[in-house]
RNA sequence: AGUCUCGUAGCUCAGUUGGUUAGAGCACUACACUGAUAAUGUAGGGGUCGGCAGUUCAAGUCUGCCCGAGACUACCA
């Protein structure tokens, strides 16, 4: 017979190593998916890692928690293909080439042409392609690496161009003119990901003003207010802060809230002491105003004192300050009227009463939220029109004011006033984008508030620290820019996407409604341009007029243009003619030479911007398929969309998650996943991030080299739920290694040990469940439960639960219950059935433990899975992955022998705690213990007492009767049941239940009920009001917990004794056999030194010591000439003895 | 700054519809046990359940505010 594999010491990283082997070897993952051929799909989406940077440990966290349901799946049936991906453009790529090449980007063009830097990019992206891959086999993760989606390739770009297409032709596509972070100094907007490297957010010291608009004499529209005003109209003012004055030029509008309560307050300047009316919010008046100055003596008042009176005039809600117009505060330039209206009050859902005024100046050229309240109210930008025609904000790429010289003339005649404007054309509105200044110099911002406070314009200027974006290159303040992009009007399909999202089933559900329905609700058009030059070319060409367009959604249609092109006499020749799509390149530059023709027969150029690489990462459920070129709509839904399941870091909400799910509504109308789960962060053992400069960052392959993959896995798992954050500790992995696949792995070694001394194959037929003894049933009982639990964990999306059921079961029910009571089923005695019951029920727990566990632990699990089939050929799959879930046997589930179960750990517990504290071996056999219980109990305790006598070494459970008088019991109210009945008078109630005497107790359970008068009310309690327990029998050492108590007998007789003693020799003789090394099975001759106490013990349990450490002879003899050791069974004795094998 | 998540023993985490001695593992101390031994058992110390209010007869659990950590989003003037 094959035996089963026996180890001298457990090896993870052998084990695993072997493992991997195998799998490559018998090609386990391709046979997995073979087996499942043809079944229904479980569709996974694979999200795409940047190969160019180093994996990290946290990606073994997301790969996990992939492929634990991938397994679970393929388990239970489903065909799980896992087709690997990866993000190979953008700026992280370019960023790292730069770096390496040590050029930035104002040298692409110049210093390195675009066709070599494009190369560079090309050759960096797969830099650590082998790490990754090292990574992915390292930990079992079972994708496939062999046709990996790759973003940077003709077929998938073809692809994402075809998306965009269908966007395009739903007219979703637009360009548009928005504010985005940009640096003047650089000469380059930034994207996001810039924005937010670390540092980047520094607190600077600002000049800030809250300025005064005033009212203007000729309104366009009647309102209620200005009437209230009456006379005082022409010295009432709107009051507005702001942080950059020098963006009060561009002003067009004031925004407030509809909601907000404001103030008309009458008082005075506080720099020109003139009289003034003035609107600000209710919330912030006393911000402005001082409330000692309220109601002052206004005749009173001369300029510069420190109490300025004022007085309230009114109150009004934001709503209806809407519309009133005001004079422009800083008249230099008036605003095209074909753009809009300006100067009015506008409403903004934006406004808060946090600081400032609640009133907000709006300048639409430099913000974003200005920009996209302005344009909701048809309010004019303030544009300049620039020599070329084109309309630009009042300050350059430079960050400097416009001069004269770059406008047009015609222009400047017309709307610029030039005396006024031309004292600050040309300044730098930030001291740091000029060279010839420093932080000591008057700012633009400074040279602003002194002139408008000499106009009596300005109500409060202070300096103030607020944080503030700044370029990661040049390390100067960001400015935010209008610039030209294309965007995705997301917005239309906003109540879409929101429908959709509400049918995908989220982990945590929180990360869906929470921070993916509010992005939702708050969503704006998606800015697709970069101006970069490694990534998805934008496949538009339009004629210089912009009149005229072509979007091109495929290879064969860009061909076939060019053919038009090159009759037209445009182009000479057709690169992208051939059906090979390695002959060609998609990407810049090569791209940027192709011109087109026009309907009306005009040259079309490509707009030169790239798309947002989130769009090649969210198009991958299309274009990793080359949808629709060579991938039907009918088999991409059959087979490969939506997705079932995917998984990534909660990081991806706003990337990844997001841009799926997008595509695919914009698309297809359908949401592109149904259930998905975040993770959380992986951070280190005291909570930072982890990160190369603190010198923090964890290696995944040190701790799989040290720990082992499989406990690196588990632990991640099992340590807290995945979209918790974890605190990553290296010691939590060896816990996990020691704890639960030590646990294991000796559980197996002891099987192992004892299955090839009976040869126990599993060849004998399964016996049958009612004939297993109480304990047997009892663990597959529980067996069978946790394949139900974990079943439906996993199939809830529930990984940690999930494991840590497994490992609760392996550590606490099968080693220290299940095989500790049991060990002498395995070694004692003949091969009888009892003997193979528990062989096969071991076997079968560690079986299916095997298959459970094999979704966390892929390795250790197979390599269990293989030692006992090898053996036992129960199962045809050469691999545990390649077996069907386990199902579970409803009959052999026995809630009542899992209570029963309990009842006996407890009774042994209690037990032990006694012998302890009386200081009594477990060696020491006792004559019997006591229970009070009812009759149910003594039913149950009857089934266990076997277990239980032996467990604690004691010859007889005895019972006693509850009404015995023997016994003294304590009562509690029971809170659960009384409380909703008395609620008030609960407090006394449960005082005077505490304080029933011993006969009231038996009053109330012999009568079963028990009236009483509680705060003059009238109470009849009965038996389930209350909760009863026996805590003390009369004579005995007890023991109790909860409603169990039990007493112990502790008198030792002298037949006890000698028991004892010779369970000493026993033990002292097995002893020795170990340290001796002697085989298991090596019979022995034993001499010990002659002892009164002793020789009794044996003349009476001769025959029990012999049988038990296989001694063929025994005898007492007055010298041992060379004793092996010295022993001490009888107390205060030390015998020597001698033990030698039979051979 | 906003939104969301988290805060329970020295550490990592459980804690059911609110119900009365708040649990487990690790670590620590002591004592046992030892044909599974890189284990195991028993006992012990260790908690104002982040803080403050509120709802309730009853709050770790529900509500509000605050503090701390983290993520995301942000020049909110």
């Amino acid at each position: 017979m094959e035996k089963y594999k026996q180890y001298k010491n457990l090896n993870s990283t052998d084990i695993e190593k072997n493992i991997q082997d195998k799998w490559a070897k018998e090609d386990t993952f391709a046979k997995s998916l073979q087996i499942r051929e043809g079944n229904k799909p479980f569709i996974f989406f694979e999200g795409p890692p940047s190969a160019n940077g180093k994996p990290g440990i946290h990606h073994v966290m997301a790969r996990t928690i992939k492929d634990i349901f991938c397994r679970y799946k393929n388990l239970k049936g489903y065909y799980v293909t896992r087709k690997a991906g990866w993000d190979t453009h953008g700026l992280p790529v370019e960023l790292g080439v730069e770096q390496a090449l040590g050029i930035t980007k104002e040298d692409i063009g110049s210093k390195i042409s675009v066709e070599e830097y494009n190369k560079a990019c090309r050759e960096s992206v797969m830099q650590f392609k082998d790490l990754w891959d090292k990574l992915t086999v390292q930990m079992g993760y079972w994708v496939d690496l062999d046709s990996p989606y790759i973003t940077f390739t003709n077929k998938y770009i073809e692809s994402v161009w075809w998306l965009l297409g269908e966007i395009y032709n739903k007219g979703l596509l637009y360009k548009g003119y928005t504010i985005q972070p940009y640096s003047p100094a650089a000469g380059t907007g930034l994207s996001s990901h810039e924005l937010n490297m670390p540092g980047c957010y520094k607190d600077v010291k600002d000049t800030t003003c809250v300025v005064q608009f005033k009212i203007a004499s000729k309104q366009t529209t009647n309102n209620i207010i200005l009437d209230k005003l009456n006379d005082k109209k022409d010295k009432t003012y709107f009051l507005a802060w702001t942080t950059t004055p020098w963006t009060l030029p561009s002003n067009t509008a004031l925004a407030v809230g509809d909601k907000i309560d404001y103030c008309c307050v009458e008082s005075f300047n506080p720099y020109t002491g003139k009289e003034m009316v003035c609107f600000v919010a209710k919330n912030l008046l006393n911000a402005h105003f001082k409330t000692e100055g309220e109601n002052q003596d206004f005749e009173a008042y001369k300029k510069g004192d420190k109490v300025i009176p004022w007085r309230l005039l009114f109150e009004c809600k934001g709503k209806e300050l809407v519309g009133i117009d005001y004079e422009q505060l800083i008249p230099w330039v008036k605003p095209q009227r074909q753009e809009g209206d300006a100067f009015k009050v506008i409403s903004g859902d934006y406004v808060t009463t946090q600081d400032g005024t609640g009133i907000v100046h709006i300048a639409p050229t430099f913000g974003a939220d200005d920009a996209r309240v302005a344009k909701l109210a048809n309010i004019a930008p303030l544009h300049l029109v620039d020599k070329n025609g084109k309309n630009q904000p009042m300050v350059d790429k430079s960050g400097k004011f416009f001069v004269l010289d770059d406008l047009d003339k015609e222009y400047v005649d017309k709307h610029i006033d030039k005396e006024q404007y031309e004292r600050f054309a040309g300044r730098f509105v930030k001291n740091a984008y000029d060279d010839t200044l420093t932080d000591k110099d008057n700012t633009l911002d400074v040279d602003l508030c002194v002139e408008l406070k000499a106009q009596n314009k300005v109500f409060k200027i202070e300096k103030h620290t607020h944080n503030y974006p700044h370029c990661w290159r040049t390390d100067k303040p960001v400015l935010y820019y209008p610039l030209d992009s294309w965007f995705i009007k997301t917005t239309a399909v906003k109540d879409r996407l929101i429908e959709l999202n509400k049918t995908i089933n989220w982990k945590p559900q929180a990360t869906g409604t929470g921070r993916f329905g509010n992005w939702l609700e708050n969503l704006v058009d998606w800015n697709l341009s970069r101006s970069r030059y490694w990534g998805t070319p934008l496949p538009i060409w339009r004629t210089e007029d912009g009149k005229e367009e072509i979007f091109i959604n495929s290879v064969e249609k860009l061909a076939k243009e060019i053919d038009k092109s090159i009759a037209a006499g445009f182009m000479s020749e057709n690169p992208y003619k051939s059906n090979d799509y390695e002959s060609f390149d998609l990407h810049r530059p090569y791209i940027d030479n192709v011109i087109l023709v026009s309907e009306s027969g005009k040259p079309m150029k490509r707009e030169s911007d790239l798309i947002d690489v989130w769009f090649d990462s969210g198009a991958m459920p299309f274009a990793q398929r080359h949808y629709p070129f060579e991938c039907t709509t009918e088999e991409l839904k059959q087979k490969f969309f939506p997705a079932d399941f995917i998984a990534e870091g909660v990081d991806q909400t706003r990337g990844w998650f997001f841009t799926l799910h997008t595509i695919a509504t914009m698309v297809m109308d359908e949401v592109s996943y149904k259930n998905v789960v975040s993770n959380g962060l992986v951070l280190d053992k005291n909570g930072n991030k982890m990160s190369k400069r603190l010198g923090n960052a964890v290696s995944p392959f040190e701790m799989m080299d040290k720990y082992g993959a499989d406990a690196t896995r588990l632990y991640m798992i099992s340590n807290s739920q995945p979209w918790d954050n974890l605190k990553f500790d290296p010691n939590g992995i060896d816990e996990i290694r020691r704890k639960f696949f030590g646990t294991l792995y000796n559980t197996y070694s002891f099987f192992a040990l004892y299955a090839n001394i009976d040869g126990f194959a599993y060849k004998e037929k399964d016996i049958e469940y009612s004939k297993r003894p109480e304990i047997d049933r009892w663990i597959l009982s529980l067996l069978n439960t946790l394949i139900k639990d974990v079943d439906s964990d996993l199939n809830d999306y529930e990984p940690t639960r999930a494991a840590r059921r497994v490992m609760d079961f392996v550590c606490e029910d099968l080693s220290n219950w299940y095989v500790r009571l049991c060990r002498r089923r395995f070694w004692k005695g003949e091969y009888s059935e009892d003997k193979i019951s528990a062989y096969q029920t071991l076997y079968r727990c560690m079986e299916v433990i095997a298959q459970l566990g094999s979704v966390f632990a892929p390795f250790f699990m197979d390599e269990l899975y293989c030692n006992l089939n090898a053996v036992s050929g129960r199962n045809k799959a050469t691999s545990v992955h390649l077996t069907d879930f386990p199902t579970s046997n409803d009959n052999e589930i026995d809630k009542d022998l899992e209570a029963r179960m309990d009842l006996a750990q407890r009774i042994c517990s209690l037990v032990l705690s006694l012998r302890k504290r009386h200081n009594l071996k477990v060696r020491q056999p006792l004559a019997k213990i006591m229970i009070p219980c009812d009759a149910t109990t003594k039913e149950r305790i009857e089934k266990v007492k076997n277990l239980i006598l032996s467990e604690v070494n004691v010859k007889d459970i005895e019972y006693l009767d509850l009404h015995n008088n023997v016994l003294s019991k304590t009562i509690k109210a029971n809170f659960k049941t009384l409380g909703p009945k008395y609620g008030k008078i609960m407090k006394s109630l449960a005082a005077k239940i505490a304080a029933f005497t011993q006969d009231d107790i038996t009053k109330l359970e012999s009568e079963g009920k028990y009236a009483l008068d509680v705060e003059g009310q009238q109470i009849t309690l009965d038996l389930t009001d209350v909760e009863i327990a026996t805590k003390d029998i009369e004579g005995w050492v007890v023991a109790s917990e909860g409603k169990l108590t039990v007493a112990l007998d502790v008198v030792i007789t002298d037949d006890l004794k000698k028991e004892g003693i010779a369970r000493e020799l026993v033990n002292r003789i097995q002893n020795i056999r170990k340290d001796s090394n002697f085989e298991v099975t090596d019979n022995i001759v034993v001499k010990v030194e002659y002892d009164r106490d002793l020789q009794a013990a044996i003349e009476m349990y001769k025959g029990y010591i012999c049988g038990e450490t296989l001694t063929k002879e025994l005898s007492l003899e007055n010298n041992i000439n060379s004793p092996t050791t010295k022993i001490d069974v009888i107390e205060g004795k030390e015998l020597g003895i001698y033990i030698e094998t039979i051979k």
